[in-house]
DNA sequence: GCATGTACTAACTTTTAGAAAGTACCAACT
DNA sequence: AGTTGGTACTTTCTAAAAGTTAGTACATGC
């Protein structure tokens, strides 16, 4: 029974008001995932971020970079030049996590047959 | 023409249709982390499982359970007796994941006092 | 015989995400 | 000289998701 480590452990996902169930929600939010899994491979300006986390919106890559910059996950170097220069990375923080979130990433990919496969076995049994 | 390169691109996180973010959705979910989080440290009635993972309603813990089942992370099982007995279970793919996930959960946790720190420093060079 | 607990589902409301257009500015091309 | 294009966002509006509340079928305890 790992419970009595568990809650040994200070802050706790578990709580409802927990200040790391917010922090939580930035890093596996929708966007937030692929945001840090993409700055691992380097450093990116804005719209590059755009092409390669496909399907976000401009609205929500602003969004989810600027809650990973304020958590210290993410450093944005703006440059005032015109056109605007702007170049987003990791901080030492957002490379740690971002490590973790590539493991969970791997598992997940190399996963996918085997899900695909108990979909379809529960569809049909449901199906039937 | 499906051959083993293109289900390796396929089972790309960063590519909008593939099948890889769907599975990542309900995974890094909201309440797709915390289920299986929770689910990690042993087996779990329906009720059980809500009071543990603090501030889910019934209707996104039935349908988040619904779909890591349907993925094949969760079993289910369901004795047909009144009341209603069901356990939920990670099975062994659940359990991989699962495990990824906890290592990312120590390290936030851990870093919350470094982020809340960082949100202070970026707070304070906003409103000044 | 009425509340309580079990595991949900359905209807309804609120919150959030996403699509599209606007902003400010300059460089290059027509 | 004016249109186009590119930068990094912000704003507005709507469609989708999440949350709230109530209901189901039945058994046990009070």
């Amino acid at each position: 029974m790992p419970d009595a480590e568990h809650d040994a452990l200070v802050a706790d996902v578990f709580s409802a008001a927990c200040a790391s169930r917010a922090v939580l929600d930035h890093v596996t939010g929708r966007w937030g995932v692929l945001a840090l899994a993409a700055l691992h491979d380097g450093v990116f300006r804005f719209n590059a971020l755009r092409r390669r986390v496909q399907g976000v919106s401009e609205k929500m890559l602003a969004q989810t970079l600027q809650a990973l910059e304020r958590d210290g996950f993410v450093h944005r170097e703006a440059r005032p030049t015109i056109p605007p220069h702007v170049e987003y990375s990791l901080t030492p923080a957002g490379r740690e996590v971002a490590e973790r979130l590539l493991a969970l990433i791997e598992v997940l990919e190399a996963g996918v047959p085997a899900v695909m496969a108990a979909q379809a076995r529960y569809d049909e049994a449901k199906g039937a």
